[in-house]
DNA sequence: CGTATATTTGAACGAAATCAACGACTGTGG
DNA sequence: CCACAGTCGTTGATTTCGTTCAAATATACG
């Protein structure tokens, strides 16, 4: 289990960002994220070329529209994306772990913005050096694929989330999305924490406001629901952002009622 | 402007695959599809290690769950993507037009069912093939990653649309959507279409059921919002698949509203 | 310990769903 | 040519779920 360390030189709501090397063979995700597809020498590489950025919860990592010039991949904590109308709605239209790609590695702006829901450590490179690493190293590129094949599909299973279920079965996909991910403390992907009996757990990264940005519901709505899933004895909480399944059966259940 | 064939050899509702030799040099969509990071040596072996599929409108090009060994570049027509849930509800996540990489490159199984709402014609490649392909030709893995990045932007734009616009404002979205991909037939990606001033004339492909599970709405809210949208001189139709923009830049304003 | 912020709870309202019926178009067979 | 069935779309009446507005309570933090 990793320690995440207390961000010493972090101030909430901004960026610190330095060239500070880092070495990949002490990366926690070094071999899930796409890193996976370089070869020693390519590690060395990244660490020449790669610098990090920490972002204290709640702070800014980029804006809508400000243009954009790296990307990289995240070491630790919980990624916001999201997407304000002219109109000034806002919508979380993502959520973004350990281990995986962060930015727009083709775009001259960032179509979306992306904010810390935890301490956030990222990986970051210039958009030229990036492109350069794949073209150097083609298994990285294909990894690289991989993964945004992957998080295509986790997208299209959100629209499918937003399109077509109730309050209760948005919140509960939610809640095992947060067992999934962050159930396993550092278990970046795949569902390890949700197959197990017991109890589990955990922290949700997110206020209640943000998970209603999320689900396309009002923070009302998502306090009542709550409210049932405690009633029913699915969960429990512990202050506003402990969480514990009690019957994470049950709440895949709920996740896709119709047919109890 | 190009006329699609009448289909000859298919059978409404099957696919018709045979191994037709097609030469990518005819292919409209060449210069936008992946394949544009290929050498003409790279289109040679295109041609001789790819097939085609044609399926009528309505037939089913995949099916959620049955084992994958294919992908491929969709030639020309628009291809539903769907997700069913065990409690039976459908809901389209994603619509695939012309030149767009259509497929799970490296899953075994197919995550999504994917129906042909036009007629459909496919140019395809086995998955071990395809792989070859792209460790042969590193361009065409990049111009897939660069069109699997685009696709993410657009499904998360999607997230957007379903979380956060009301009945009024998705059908606006949508109506958008099908004039930016369908309003210059044959232009493949940028939004040339809605650009212009004049009203614009073009089929929506899909019917008011199939919009219904696009949107996360019901048909009898869809149809509602197409009376408002005709009694606001938007836009007019014709039969149920013909439609007319009148006003363009009305319909964006009204695809995000909030501050009319 | 007090103030600001986040969450919960309550009551009234409204947008979209649901239930139900009707009309328009298509193709078929008498 | 028209009656018929079948599909698809429209329209109306009613209900429901989630929103909205309003207030109380809990939690975090200086």
């Amino acid at each position: 289990m990793i320690v995440k360390p207390a961000l010493p030189h972090s101030i909430t709501g901004f960026v610190v960002s330095r060239p500070l090397r880092q070495n990949c063979a002490n990366c926690g995700v070094r071999d899930v994220a796409p890193c996976r597809g370089l070869s020693d020498e390519g590690l060395v590489e990244v660490d020449r070329i790669s610098y990090r950025k920490r972002v204290a919860p709640g702070g800014i990592i980029v804006r809508e529209g400000d243009p954009a010039s790296w990307c990289g991949v995240i070491v630790s904590g919980v990624v916001k994306l999201g997407k304000t109308s002219p109109g000034g709605r806002q919508q979380i239209v993502g959520l973004q772990f350990a281990s995986e790609f962060f930015g727009q590695p083709f775009d001259e702006t960032w179509r979306l913005s992306a904010d810390a829901a935890t301490p956030v450590d990222l990986c970051c490179f210039s958009q030229p050096a990036f492109e350069a690493l794949r073209n150097k190293y083609p298994a990285f590129g294909g990894a690289l694929l991989q993964d945004t094949v992957g998080a295509l599909n986790a997208a299209r299973e959100w629209v499918f989330v937003l399109g077509r279920k109730t309050a209760e079965e948005k919140l509960a996909s939610f809640l095992l999305l947060v067992a999934e991910r962050l159930g396993g403390e550092g278990c970046a992907r795949g569902a390890c924490a949700t197959q197990a009996a017991g109890p589990l757990t955990c922290d949700l990264a997110l206020s209640r406001t943000e998970i209603s940005e999320y689900l396309g519901l009002r923070l009302e709505t998502v306090s009542r629901q709550f409210k049932k899933l405690k009633e029913a004895g699915v969960i429990e909480t512990s202050g506003s952002r402990t969480i514990t399944f009690c019957d994470v059966g049950q709440l895949k259940r709920l996740a896709d009622s119709e047919l109890a």
